[in-house]
DNA sequence: GCACCACACTGGTCAGACCAGTTCTCGTTT
DNA sequence: AAACGAGAACTGGTCTGACCAGTGTGGTGC
């Protein structure tokens, strides 16, 4: 039997620690690799392969000739990496469909009871506008998002976003607006 | 400007490609880090990184001296790590009960209309079951969810299940399962 | 004071080495 | 012929050192 904790995996602990003791935050600068290496006694190999992995995670960004940057990761791009893997198997288009108005729909309940009126004047202006179909659609839940204190499920609603308009084209349209915003009145 | 397109990157989806094209399933082995290093012309840190990434998110699992697997990554551990690494954070916990709530009523509601008598049977004998309140939640919501019509929906559903065991250790607090079965009856 | 350039530093990538496990092969033993 | 076992061949884990390509900086000459 050995010791099974990979280097990379001490590495991500460190980093981990680095964040909460050192309160590094999402913006600061990391230690950069050659530094981290020897402060950790791993190599650089290893170290990179810690940093690789978060990044892909979306925590961290690096800038070659820069260095490496804490993100703020709250902005669940993991979302996106599972995403893109959960949609791969499942994707049906009826099921999307039927996902992105249920997200819908729960950010226009909870945004009755908190929108302020010139919200509403705002939201008749994007449907008014000449935007493209999609893009109107984009904007006018996006402010509705606001009102629905749930940045995850926005983040959520976005993606799906993304890959309906992979999916299919067009579509969508003719989506009743104005029965949205005479609920939200 | 250059490509900034990083090996690693690269390698990623080339794994992508082996899994789709090749049919590569759950439970295979992936060739060996110097075979891909060589397939792809790269070296084998850059695969290495890829690798260790997607390690991290659970999707591979590797065994020294005998290689690497495809893993059934339907219970993702990234949630798990996020969880330890992101968030202590109120907002997100909020966030993210909200929207399973939101998942779960929506598998509650299509249910509604076709579950069968005999399932209310096995949905009562599960929640009448010794084991831990984690385990029942689950398993309700997961014979619900059959009736859902809705991959999709259930795959998020599971993913965030899982985050959120990373986040709060304790309890499924006291869900109200006979409601939820009084409904469907 | 300003412009410019060399140098130090950062990440990106590679090649090669060695260790430590597992699996396979093939000759020896029974 | 079957069972065994030693060793080769392979796999991942880690490290070192090298070089490239960007970025930042400080000093020099104007």
């Amino acid at each position: 039997m050995v010791q099974q904790v990979k280097v990379y995996q001490e590495v991500l602990d460190e980093i981990h620690r680095l964040i909460k003791e050192e309160g590094i935050m999402p913006g600061d600068k990391l230690p950069s690799e050659r530094t981290l290496a020897t402060q950790l006694n791993a190599s650089r190999s290893s170290v990179r392969e810690a940093l690789r992995a978060i990044e892909l995670l979306g925590m961290i960004v690096t800038r070659r000739g820069e260095g490496t940057y804490l993100r703020d990761y709250k902005s669940f791009q993991v979302m996106q990496l599972l995403a893109t893997f959960v949609l791969q198997d499942t994707q049906t288009v009826e099921n999307l469909t039927e996902a992105i108005e249920l997200l819908e729909n729960f950010a226009i309940e909870k945004a009755k009871v908190k929108i302020v009126p010139s919200e509403l004047d705002e939201l008749k202006r994007i449907i008014n506008s000449n935007q493209s179909d999609r893009e109107k659609h984009h904007l006018f839940f996006e402010r509705i998002f606001n009102y629905a204190d749930n940045q995850l499920i926005f983040h959520i609603w976005r993606l799906m976003q993304d890959f309906e308009e992979g999916l299919k084209t067009d579509v969508k349209y003719n989506y009743p607006y104005e029965r949205v915003i005479m609920q939200l009145e």
